[in-house]
DNA sequence: GCCTCCAATGTTAGCGATAACATTTTGACT
DNA sequence: AGTCAAAATGTTATCGCTAACATTGGAGGC
């Protein structure tokens, strides 16, 4: 038994024709008349041949692998992101090579996308939370197909965002319609576009009501943070009613903070939290959140991609709108 | 300026060598004398080149490619374990392409077992969450070098486990030891290996103990699945003082259930979770719970796999032996 | 029946690296 | 200085595919 893999010669040999007759088989060529593709087809069956993706990346130079450079801290977001953009590479026939890089370290991320450049990834896509990343380093991907997913307020052709700022309204309006006057905001990083997009749209939303704005306490998306947070709040704003927080884990320390302190959620204070993780609606009480489509984010972002690597330009800028889901957390506040 | 990339023979010419040279400077061959080293390496600084994957992995037959299969029900481990191995990967000049599939599919899995091999990567890694995967697709991985990550007792040298039987017996040694004598169990989906193994722990240790074991209430790994069964277990099961949970996700439903219904916890009953997600220490009582190294496990099969793949087989089986946490959600039960 | 044209297939030449072998330096030792 | 092995470098073939051009064989027009 002969433990080489087949090449296309062999094929070739088996059912008769010439390689080049194989590869347009292979390759889904126009005029090849339908019984030597069923011969070619049958061979290629028999000898249980696959094509090499190296020999085939070598002399097209496409190597129908995609880069996607992710963030590393492991937020809910970004994972349930990279499946969507994986499985729907993969029904294109494509590969997909994640990388996961501390986005602050400017060395790392350049490091990545220097790893991915070297394996020849025909595009690529950067989840780009922090400012550092992109402006840094586009100079670096010239050339190369993009996109990046980002929370900026562009509508360039090639980046995809949700809407942070809707969506942060969206939270706060709940909460002013509730009858609160008194709304805080516990942000993420402000190096983080999100983090500035949510808080921007906490701002807005409040003024746009002609409503007080609190000082914004920064938290960095932990649930420690938030529950930090949520003791400064009852320590140093005693009149606050209610809390956006500006992400669930957030919102998880806050509702901690709060029952700790013997102050009841949502009687005494609301809060919203941003994302809607899946374990959310368990929380004690279930959170009042927005709710973003990562996976729809994701999928949309890689067919742009794919579009660009393949030439079929249909690329539009989408944003997606979150929603709120409304629970047990919020409430109209105790006159 | 020419667009075109510049290649082997490019830098040859400017550094006024053979190509083959250049290969070698680049390959970090012994007999190169330092100072034609420098020329290439100044050569190739000036043209900014880059060698092609693709060519080489032809010539050599080696993609310097390693395929990840990961189930894509979104939890916590898989995406911090596929983060470590990508960076170790990495760090080793390889690549990473990681395809998530929903494990109970078998087609799906042999599809992207396929996919994977289409692209010729060297070695694979399978997280096999489930009975399903191993046996079946082993033949069809024939010849490659696989390392399985798992639940299962074996010591094969190619797999990595974590021992979920000593974390289960320790969570319910903790809770034996506070007093407890009626302790229930909430398991994941018992086709998946690790469920199966943390009931196991928790049978026996009861028994160990000549303890009471009481009927094993299956969930989903989900908090909606903890909380029906914290419902079930109130109405139906009063006697029961302690809960292990089979992850953290289900003792944050068991939680919620317990509060809803006036239930104190750890007062009235003690919860045990398993995993140390993040957020945990934050649930409200703060969860005890079982620690699993995810990122270490990850990374320690990256390596055996590199041994593997790279031929300088150290490869030896770990069982990563995870540890308790104690924090509030479990006290002594009241007399 | 001959020519044209097009569909179907074949031939040859790279893509950019490494492998294997050939050749030229180099330097140590007589 | 002359010899010879070892070190350094060069040459040629090859990996498995696609691109580009070359060839063949009928179907249809006149």
């Amino acid at each position: 038994m002969s433990q080489k893999n087949a090449n296309m010669y062999d094929v070739a040999k088996l059912a008769g024709v010439s390689h080049q007759t194989v590869s347009r088989v292979i390759n889904g060529s126009a005029s090849i008349k339908p019984e030597t593709r069923d011969k070619v087809l049958a061979a290629i069956e028999e000898l249980g041949y696959r094509p090499s993706m190296a020999a085939r990346a070598l002399a097209t130079s496409k190597s129908r692998m995609l880069g996607v450079l992710v963030s590393d801290s492991a937020f809910f977001g970004p994972s349930s992101m990279t499946h969507a953009m994986e499985a729907e590479a993969r029904a294109a026939g494509y590969f997909v090579v994640a990388v996961a890089v501390d986005a602050q370290d400017g060395a790392a991320v350049l490091d990545a996308i220097e790893h991915l450049k070297k394996l020849g990834v025909d595009g690529m896509i950067i989840i780009a939370p922090q400012e550092s990343i992109l402006e840094t380093y586009r100079p670096v991907l010239l050339g190369m197909p993009l996109i990046t997913i980002d929370a900026t307020e562009s509508t360039d052709a090639s980046s995809v965002s949700i809407d942070n700022i809707a969506g942060a309204r969206l939270a706060v309006a709940h909460l002013a319609e509730l009858g609160h006057t008194k709304i805080a905001h516990v942000s993420g990083p402000n190096t983080w576009y999100e983090a500035k997009a949510r808080a921007r749209g906490y701002e807005l939303e409040l003024s746009s009501r002609g409503l007080q704005r609190l000082p914004i306490l920064e938290g960095d998306w932990s649930a420690r943070s938030g529950f930090e947070a949520g003791l400064k709040l009852i320590a140093d704003y005693p009149e606050v009613t209610a809390v956006f927080a500006a992400n669930d884990q957030t919102a998880l320390g806050l509702l901690t903070a709060f029952a700790q302190n013997g102050i009841d959620v949502p009687a005494q204070v609301s809060i919203v939290g941003f994302d809607n993780q899946d374990e959310t609606e368990f929380y004690n009480p279930a959170l009042t959140t927005v709710a973003q489509d990562f996976a729809g984010l994701g999928k949309h972002a890689m067919k742009l991609l794919l579009d660009a690597v393949s030439g079929t330009s249909l690329a539009t800028h989408e944003d997606v709108v979150p929603k709120l889901v409304v629970r047990a957390s919020t409430a109209s506040p105790n006159k």
